[in-house]
DNA sequence: GCCAACGTTGGC
DNA sequence: GCCAACGTTGGC
């Protein structure tokens, strides 16, 4: 059963023309439980990432990637020399964990988060809830064929 | 730059 | 285990 999440970047961090240019990354960084515990659970192999940045205006989804490795430990938390660095952490002892993924489909347009809080079709979707800060959100595939539609694609665009 | 929302920390 | 203080996220 494939799943479909939706994965936030601030702009001037890691922005999707990066992921495009690198062709696949680790989604090292993530501080949050229950963000962890997703990526180290419940994403798997073949579950399609929607991309957001972050921290621009406006905020918006810039495409589509798909988790190429699941859950493993994020290696960053336990070197000294990573603004991510852990002190809590050791390769024996992991307490935060990552995963892969690829870029799938660059969006013809790109979809604001305006553009998103104006859709009726999308008003229960996790993202536009008031003062959700999650960095990991899972995604119902009704909103994203309504996301993939807004962005001058289909479902098979990404198949 | 402001501030609401929310997660984490640490004293008790 | 409670909760006040503090830090971070992230839209506006």
């Amino acid at each position: 059963m494939v799943a479909y999440w939706l994965m936030k970047s601030e702009l001037d961090v890691y922005p999707w023309s990066q992921l495009v240019e690198d062709g696949w990354t680790h989604w090292d960084g993530v501080r949050n439980y229950q963000a962890r515990n997703m990526m180290r659970d419940e994403l798997k192999e073949g579950d399609y990432v929607l991309f957001y940045h972050s921290n621009c205006k406006p905020p918006h989804i810039a495409g589509v990637a798909i988790v190429s490795r699941e859950g493993y430990p994020d290696f960053t938390s336990w070197d000294s020399h990573s603004t991510y660095y852990d002190a809590k952490c050791t390769t024996e002892n992991p307490r935060w964990f990552m995963v892969d993924i690829e870029p799938v489909l660059t969006f013809d347009k790109i979809v604001t988060l305006p553009e998103l809080r104006d859709s009726e079709e999308l008003e229960d979707m996790a993202l536009l809830r008031r003062g959700q800060r999650l960095s990991v959100q899972k995604v119902d595939l009704k909103h994203l064929e309504v996301i993939l539609r807004m962005a001058g694609h289909t479902l098979e665009d990404i198949s």
